[in-house]
DNA sequence: ACCATTGGTACCCATTGGGTACCATCACCG
DNA sequence: CGGTGATGGTACCCAATGGGTACCAATGGT
């Protein structure tokens, strides 16, 4: 097993997203990501369930919110608790360092809805 | 062919990222996106040929760097000059809109160079 | 004649993103 | 007492695609 302390120890040039070996560059792929960026988004208003995240999220499928929604929460931006009841309950909310990620990832998000028209046609 | 704008206006919901057919989900995932943020942000210390960026940018293939850059210039972020000599010389550089794109894209690389400590190790 | 340089492309492969079908459990209704 | 609905997933399968390596074209320099 290999943490991230100990991977940022080994890291000759430490903090720098440019470098491959850099766990920066991991959670550079973890925040900069379309469904990432959406779930924690969706999370700034509060605690959601999981069916609502599933409507929020136009588009995702369950497996996918399921494999993003997990992915968040190894990393600690995203907390998981799950109540014993039928039908089963389970609450996704921010961490502290979630919350601090979602300052970015708006501005993300806004830009591009901002900017929307200003994009050229694809090809 | 679908033009942005063509689907910007069949767009019942426009410019929400959180909507699946709206184009600014496109945009998003363009931008939301490791290679794309790394190359961005390389230009905007200047305009840079194909090899300076693959240097910059450790660990990434000439093919998936060609194939980042092209997308990029398919909408309207990078301007791609060739050159006509021997060896080929071709320049990379950002548009408006480019140089628009990278300040929330630094915000997102920035972050994360600063709160690298906080992450949990991954499972 | 031969090599170095540059910006790719051709080809191939494993990973994985992603979709659909299905499940387990219990309250509730008829 | 059987059927139905709600919820949060997982199992399974598949195509796409991310990604790596090998190679190329063209010419100036030695």
């Amino acid at each position: 097993m290999t943490t991230i302390a100990a991977r940022l120890a080994s890291c000759t040039d430490p903090k720098d997203v440019y470098a491959a070996a850099c766990p920066c560059r991991d959670m550079l792929d973890l925040l900069a990501n379309k469904w990432s960026a959406l779930a924690l988004g969706a999370l700034e208003d509060g605690p959601q369930r999981f069916g609502a995240l599933r409507t929020r999220l136009q588009g995702v499928s369950p497996k996918v919110l399921t494999q993003t929604l997990r992915r968040l929460e190894d990393y600690g931006l995203v907390h998981r608790e799950v109540f014993a009841e039928v039908p089963p309950r389970v609450e996704y909310s921010l961490t502290d360092l979630g919350a601090d990620a979602c300052v970015p990832l708006a501005h993300l998000r806004s830009w591009v809805e901002l900017n929307i028209d200003r994009f050229s046609e694809a090809s």
